[in-house]
RNA sequence: GGCCCCUUCGUCUAGCGGUUAGGAUAUCUGGUUCUCAUCCAGAAGAUCGCGGGUUCGAAUCCCGCAGGGGUCACCA
């Protein structure tokens, strides 16, 4: 019986279940994978930078493309970095980017448990099947005599083997020792969907920890019996993993288990030299993002395209697009390079896609604290002026604060007293009052619509020498406080005509 | 050191034997008779890592080399 037509015998060491020996050649692939299955395995030990979601995206968009399952699993099998809140954390992070998936730890499934430190009794029964084929032994060693080994082969410039120390006459296996695997070492070759035909010689393959003394198992061992265990289709993993991969087939051989298909995504690099993304390198937290008011459909397009395209001058990828077209052989073989710039450019074209209604949702969080009692109407106008300039959310207050509080008098003073704008550089300072008296009196006779507004100004530079820059940089500073705004007769309206006049007077008796 | 992967404008990339090597972003310039932003137009920017082949012709195929990265854990 082959392992892709098994339907409902739980896949199991023993019973039910015949291995019918190795499959040959242990790399060939399964052409057509009847039920797309994959999954997303992090380790609960802290949050998800770009590089991460990535492989949990691609995971996602191939699930979603064939109708398939997304599974979330988490490998907590070291308890040493595993980290407390970490778990909620990524599942957060799932959720808020929208890479929904169908079974986890926190929502179950057909395959309960997620959480590898939960299934250790699998692991268990495997590892005695293992031991019954006499393909797995008990580790004699102590940690120091195998560093040891170690360390003379590092001497030795040879690659360190632990096969090269097989115990002939290994002792019984008991708790707190660990559990090896007895490789077969011969050469592979197999297909990966990303890197193409790929092969290896029989010096990659060793006898890895299959069990840990501690009683858990190493991902090597976990992530290939939970995999089959859940009948998960496609692996997905970045490209440090690839090295490893003859050892695995060695293992899937052994079981007598076709290997999922593999996919090894380059690594995302960081944005200066070519090291590896890394959090150690300060490589963001991409909840943070989220908070920071990156919309989730912008960081999808983006994190999508950094590594993949489908071949065409498209830039833009909506999530129905990307579930259209994703294919892991468009998937490019080199490190990408993480580039904020481009995700600012991305992050705000999307913003600018935004229905008014649309934004004023996604902005509801990130109004500066004086907004809190303005109206929904007032706060949409405001939307509307600034959301061709908003490149991200957090954004927000240092554009709109003087909407809802008044500009600091000393902020409009120094403006005026220091102009760094360039048109009010143009007159002398004692012309500034009498311009701002000027458009007061104009403006106290006007409805304050936005063409009034705009009619007014425009006629009083006729009757002013002013130039239109410099009448309007006095009015935009006077009234916001700020020497860039969105544009002025808009802004007047939405402020209002009392807080603009209001804002006039004060501005010339502060001069 | 062994094994493996990678190498096109600053950045993300298209390209799969014949192209002025294309797009996007970033940068700069001009325009949209108010700033910033948007939008539009334009400029600059890649001797396709290097050296050999194969070919009438190579970024594209082959072989070397160099550089970068990964791995050789009781981490994943």
């Amino acid at each position: 019986m082959k392992y892709d037509e098994k339907v409902s015998e739980p896949l199991t060491p023993h019973g039910g279940k015949s291995f019918g020996g190795a499959t040959g050649s242990a790399g060939r692939q399964a052409e057509t994978a009847k039920k797309v299955r994959t999954r997303f395995a992090p380790s609960p030990t802290g949050y998800q930078h770009v590089g991460g979601i990535r492989t949990a995206l691609f995971d996602w968009l191939l699930a979603r493309q064939n109708k398939g399952k997304f599974v979330l699993r988490f490998e907590d099998t070291d308890k040493k970095r595993e980290v407390a809140g970490a778990d909620k954390h990524l599942i957060k992070t799932l959720r808020e980017l929208g890479l929904e998936y169908d079974e986890g730890p926190d929502i179950g499934g057909p395959f309960a448990p997620y959480r590898q430190s939960e299934r250790l009794k699998s692991y268990q029964e495997w590892g005695q099947k293992l031991i019954q084929m006499s393909r797995a032994y008990a580790d004699p060693y102590t940690p120091d005599e195998v560093q040891t080994f170690r360390e003379q082969a590092k001497a030795g410039k040879v690659p360190f083997l632990f096969r090269n120390h097989r115990p002939k006459n290994p002792p019984q296996w008991e708790p707190g020792r660990p559990l090896r695997f007895k490789s077969e070492p011969k050469a592979y070759k197999w297909k990966d969907e990303v890197m193409g035909q790929m092969h290896a010689g029989p010096e990659a393959i060793d006898d890895f920890i299959l069990i840990k003394s501690d009683g858990y198992p190493t991902y090597n061992f976990a992530h290939i019996v939970d995999d089959a265990e859940m009948e998960i289709s496609h692996i997905i993993r970045g490209q440090e993993f690839l090295a490893s991969v003859p050892n695995y087939l060695n293992l899937y051989e052994t079981l007598g288990l076709k290997p999922p298909i593999l996919a090894t995504v380059p690594h995302i690099l960081g944005p200066d030299g070519n090291k590896k993304l890394s959090k150690r390198d300060g490589a963001k937290d991409v909840l943070d993002y989220i908070r920071d008011g990156f919309l989730p459909d912008a960081l999808i397009n983006f994190i999508a395209s950094l590594g993949w395209n489908d071949g065409t001058e498209q830039e833009v990828f909506s999530r129905a697009d990307l579930i259209k077209k994703f294919r892991l052989g468009d998937v490019g073989h080199s490190g990408a390079k993480f580039d904020e710039k481009r995700l600012l450019w991305l992050n705000g074209h999307y913003i600018r896609q935004q229905s008014p209604e649309s934004l004023f949702e996604i902005s509801e969080n990130f109004w500066p604290k004086s907004a809190a009692g303005a109206k929904e109407a007032y706060k949409k106008s405001v939307l509307g002026l600034v959301q061709e300039r908003l490149k991200f959310l957090a954004e927000l207050p240092e554009l709109t604060s003087f909407f809802f509080s008044e500009p600091g008098i000393k902020t409009v003073r120094s403006l005026f007293n220091e102009p760094v704008d360039k048109q009010l550089q143009k007159i002398e300072a004692s012309e500034y009052p009498g311009l701002l008296q000027a458009t007061l009196t104009e403006l106290k006779a006007s409805d304050f619509s936005e063409e009034d507004i705009g009619r007014r100004l425009n006629g009083l530079l006729e009757s002013l020498p002013s130039k239109p820059g410099i009448l309007f940089a006095a009015v935009r500073i006077a009234v916001t406080g700020s020497q860039s705004s969105p544009q002025l007769f808009g802004t007047l309206q939405v402020l209002g005509k009392q807080k603009v006049l209001a804002r006039i007077k004060q501005a010339i008796e502060a001069l």
